[in-house]
DNA sequence: TTGTGTTTTATTGCCTCC
DNA sequence: GGAGGCAATAAAACACAA
C-alpha cells in the first residue's frame, strides 16, 4: 500500500500537499486541498485551530482527507486487538502515542475492527450451522429409508399372516389377537437394528405419548425463527451443538460469540414434502 | 481512463452502565 | 449526565475489469 508523504505548506494555512509514490500531487482541485473551515467541519473532534496544528499529531499525519493507516500502524493495531478486543482508556492513549494517532482514531479503529470481526463470526457460525444441518438431514434421510424398508417388511409379513389365516379353517373358540393398529410399525421391535444405534423413540417420537410409532407425516419443526440465537428449551427434540470460532481461542477474549447451535433433528418440509433448510426464513 | 464494487475510516444517534 | 459501545451510514480510498 502506498502511504504517501505529507507536506504542510506554511504559505497557505490549512492546505496540505500529499505526495504518494503512485499518486499525483494533490494541489488544488476538488479532490485535493481542503481549507481550514472544511477541515474543521469534517473533523469535529478538533475543537480549535491550535489543536489542528498540533505538531505531534500532524508531523506525519494528514488532516486533509480520510487517510488510510500505514501497514505498520495496522499491524500494531491488529496485534493489540488480538490481545484484547476492547480498549481501556489507558491502553488507548498508549497506543495512540505509539502510533502517532489521535486516541479517537484508535478507538474508531477498534470499533470498526470489532464490527468486522462480528460479521466474520456470523459467517462462520452460519457455515457451522449449515453443515450441522446437512449432517442431521443426512441422518434423517437414512432413518427415513430404514423406516420405509421396515414398513414394507411388516406389510409383507402381515399379508402372509392374513393369507395363512384365510387358508386355515376358521376354528371356533377364542379369536386370535387382532393386528395392532394396522398401518403403523413398531420400529423398536423390528428385526433390523436402527442404523444410528439409538432407540428410535429417543430420536423420532414427540416424547409426549411415549409411543415408538414413527409418524409417517414427517417432521414438524421450527417453522420460523426471528432471532439468530434461540433458546434450546423451546425446541424439544432439537440437538444442541456448541460451535467455537477460530478467532475465539477459548480464552474468552474473543467476546460473546461462542454460540450454541440448535440444529433441528428433523428438517421442516414444504408443501411437496421436500425438506427445507430452516435458515431460509420465508 | 472510467465505471463499479469493495474496503476502510469516520460520524451520528441511540442505548446501557456507572 | 458523561463515557463508551454498537448499528447504521457516509464518504474516501482502493482494486479491478472493460
Amino acid at each position: 500500500m502506498d502511504s504517501g508523504c505529507l507536506f504542510f505548506d506554511p504559505s497557505d494555512h490549512g492546505n496540505m500537499l500529499f505526495i504518494g509514490s503512485g499518486n499525483p500531487i494533490f494541489q488544488g482541485g476538488p479532490r485535493s486541498v481542503m481549507n481550514m473551515e472544511e477541515t474543521l467541519k469534517r473533523r469535529p473532534f478538533f475543537s480549535s485551530p491550535e489543536e489542528l496544528y498540533d505538531e505531534e499529531y500532524y508531523d506525519e499525519q494528514l488532516p486533509e482527507k480520510k487517510r488510510r493507516l500505514s501497514p505498520e500502524q495496522v499491524h500494531l493495531l491488529e496485534k493489540s486487538f488480538e490481545a484484547e478486543n476492547k480498549l481501556e482508556p489507558e491502553r488507548k492513549t498508549q497506543l495512540a502515542k505509539k502510533l502517532g494517532l489521535q486516541p479517537r482514531q484508535v478507538a474508531v479503529w477498534f470499533q470498526n475492527r470489532r464490527a468486522r470481526w462480528k460479521t466474520k463470526q456470523l459467517e462462520r457460525d452460519f457455515d457451522q450451522l449449515k453443515s450441522s444441518y446437512e449432517s442431521l438431514q443426512s441422518d434423517y434421510d437414512s432413518i427415513r429409508k430404514e423406516h420405509d424398508k421396515l414398513k414394507a417388511e411388516v406389510s409383507a409379513l402381515t399379508e402372509k399372516l392374513q393369507a395363512k389365516e384365510v387358508i386355515g379353517a376358521p376354528t371356533p373358540g377364542p379369536s386370535p389377537k387382532p393386528d395392532p393398529l394396522p398401518g403403523h410399525v413398531d420400529v423398536l421391535h423390528a428385526s433390523t437394528p436402527c442404523p444410528l444405534n439409538v432407540k428410535s423413540e429417543d430420536r423420532l417420537s414427540t416424547g409426549s405419548g411415549g409411543s415408538a410409532v414413527v409418524d409417517e407425516d414427517g417432521p414438524q419443526l421450527v417453522d420460523s425463527v426471528d432471532s439468530y440465537d434461540f433458546p434450546p428449551n423451546d425446541y424439544p427434540g432439537c440437538v444442541a451443538a456448541q460451535v467455537q470460532s477460530e478467532e475465539d481461542d477459548g480464552s474468552g477474549k474473543g467476546g460473546p460469540y461462542l454460540c450454541d447451535l440448535f440444529a433441528a433433528a428433523e428438517p421442516p418440509h414444504n408443501d411437496e414434502g421436500v425438506p427445507l433448510g430452516w435458515w431460509v426464513w420465508s
